[in-house]
DNA sequence: GTCTTTGCAAATCATTTGCATGGAA
DNA sequence: TTCCATGCAAATGATTTGCAAAGAC
């Protein structure tokens, strides 16, 4: 999908960036990715097409991305573990299963309205919020399903 | 403030935890605080009235009371530390200040009717959320306020 | 007295940093 | 050629664990 290397490619540069293949290729590993990674792994996704790729590289790149806005730390934390991923171009929510950790993005926000009310009745200026909902997934719940 | 000393008490008996002093003066310090707290924060404050106070038994209380839902860690993470408050007898959320990272509790919450049509929507069974929502607290406002 | 909790020290895990080499512009 | 980016190894910082002593019931 050269389509979309071409895009980083811009992006990176853009941002003052130089483009190389660790960059490229964590970019496309983070997009392809349905749910946040951790930079471990990350590390093993890469690792296959770059036999010398070190962890630090992947924590400077994580940074420098996420100062950047091209890469968005997760408000999740698997057990003290940061978790990324790609900034969504949309405004979206992760509903996390509870028994299997699978994490699925919920487009619909309604907190916008919220947002107003707190803003009139607290004073603050309010940028943004982070939220998480959680549950147990259709097939956890048939897993787990007492016979009856 | 011996009642809530021996609610304290109670509470721990309750659950199959021995009371100790340590144990009491660590929920007494997360109550009495308005923020979530650090591991090492909690420390600090213990080690005042516990000369020989380890932090590993820090994380172990947490860790326990934790588990036993009498206290809850927050989703905050203040750069990678944990951060730990008493479980809220009413559901609430925090707002954040992202000048002063002072951090105020705000009750009313929408996400009641959002949650039920989650449910609806992706088959999952809900059981909570975490929210929390960032601005610019009013003094803050004030002090970067650009001169007109 | 028994079993849990604590303190201390050492171990572990995630993340960061120093420094020399390699690579993009 | 000029810096920025990378790899490697070592350092750091938060949290966990093993073990023996102290404390709660």
């Amino acid at each position: 999908m050269p389509e979309q290397e071409n895009r980083y490619r811009e992006k990176l540069l853009e941002r003052g960036l130089k483009v190389t293949r660790q960059r490229l290729a964590l970019l496309a590993a983070l997009n392809q990715s349905d749910t946040p990674l951790t930079a471990e792994e990350l590390f093993m996704r890469l690792r296959k097409d770059f036999a010398t790729l070190s962890l630090s590289t992947i924590y400077r790149t994580l940074d420098t991305l996420c100062g950047k806005q091209m890469v968005a730390r997760s408000v999740l934390m698997d057990g003290g573990r940061a978790m990324f991923e790609m900034t969504p171009e949309v405004h979206c929510h992760n509903l996390i299963c509870t028994v299997c950790h699978r994490i699925v993005p919920i487009q619909d926000c309604p907190l916008g309205a919220y947002e107003d009310s707190i803003a009139r009745t607290t004073g603050y200026k309010i940028s943004g919020h982070k939220l998480e909902v959680y549950g147990i997934c259709p097939q956890c719940r048939n897993n787990f399903k007492p016979r009856e």
